[in-house]
DNA sequence: ACCTGAACACCGTTCAAGT
DNA sequence: ACCTGAACACCGTTCAAGT
């Protein structure tokens, strides 16, 4: 049965496979994310793009969860937090959830799934202690500054779910919503119909900006300065 | 092989056994959504309760993700909509809110669904031709308004997402955020650690209504009223 | 026209058996 | 110590065959 000739799944055939361990699970984790999405992930793509089976990946890992866990991690570690400047606090703040907006969306699915279980790594910890000492230097007080953390870290997640829908079918779904809302019948939605130019405006970007400053105007309003 | 006295699975077994539809199915869906989560929402369990095969299911629903849909409509449906009153508008928009954040939140599950592929059912259309009415009724300007609407979509999504992992283990998810932020070093995070009190103040029902106020506070700083 | 039940192509996870 | 591969208990969806 043994054939030297051509042996059955040898390592020669990929250049020096390198050994299972869980940052090579964690980077053949993310480079599937990245080319198709959440929905693609699954034990069994990972171990095949490993050249291992799917069980092998436990004793790395610890199930699914962990390793999204530790990809939700890896991405946000990537956000480079700027150190805080009470002249440009505002500015900083944008360019802070700006990145972490982005490093979700270039990893479709990964923001959804962190939101059903928000993880608590150190990572983690290290953005919200950036965004919290950018606010509180911005003159925000201390149970409002917290609060606003929460609520920005929504407009994020929200942001990023949104830009992944528009990526994936940019035209159609912007045109989806156009016709959804032209087709709706005046006399029962007045309101939606006469703005329905107003409901569509704005790209990504400028929406998440305009998210961002109304939610810093109303808690600033809030803090006596 | 047949047996009068004991016929396997006979119709008699249940009583009065409705025949299939696609309200029976949504109806069924709910029970299991509701009890159970949207983890344990399948196909096949649908089917088993309504004591028939999986396939039988899709002669009135296009598949899983049509069903989900049917269940998001019928609870938004549920939400009661007040008609825009300028003098209390603000509280209007906060009982709307809090309304489907409470129906969201008897479902477990389907606000993350919901936000991953957003339904523009006609039911959906008259929640939002309902959340802008009162927008505009409170002074806000049409882009404004039409902005605000999505801001405070997020905020509802994101509250009934945390509010349902609060209700699944309510003293663990609070202990295990305390005792995480505790245990972190405060030379590494200084901001966290003398604001870990503030961070997990205040219940779902009060950080929901801030969440709210501080984005009206925000957007009528814009308008000139 | 509707339902059944088997089949297809997948899942996550476990675990005995090998090396 | 690590990996394999089969097994278990599930999925959504399709479709021939029945009634």
């Amino acid at each position: 049965v043994t054939e030297p000739d051509r042996p059955p799944r040898s390592r020669r055939d990929r250049p020096a496979k390198a050994p299972l361990s869980r940052d090579a699970i964690v980077q053949a984790a993310l480079a599937i994310l990245r080319s198709d999405g959440l929905g693609a992930l699954s034990m069994r793509r990972v171990a095949t793009a490993l050249d291992t089976g799917a069980g092998s990946l436990y004793v790395y890992v610890d199930g699914r969860d962990a390793l999204l866990e530790a990809l939700f991690d890896h991405i946000v570690g990537t956000v480079t937090l700027p150190s805080p400047d009470p002249a440009g606090w505002r500015e900083q703040v944008h360019s802070l959830l700006a990145g972490l907006r982005d490093a979700l969306i270039e990893h479709p699915g990964i923001a959804a799934a962190a939101m059903v279980d928000p993880p608590r790594t150190e990572v983690s910890m290290r953005l919200l202690e950036n965004l919290l000492g950018l606010l509180l230097a911005g003159g925000i007080g201390d149970q409002d500054a917290a609060w606003t953390a929460d609520i920005l870290s929504a407009q994020v997640t929200y942001a990023a779910i949104e830009a992944e829908l528009r990526r994936t079918e940019p035209d159609a779904i912007a045109a989806e919503v156009s016709t959804t809302l032209a087709t709706l019948p005046p006399a029962e939605f007045p309101v939606i119909t006469s703005h329905a130019a107003a409901l569509v405006a704005g790209d990504v970007e400028h929406r998440f900006r305009y998210a961002i400053d109304v939610v810093l105007d109303g808690v600033l309003a809030r803090t006596p300065s």
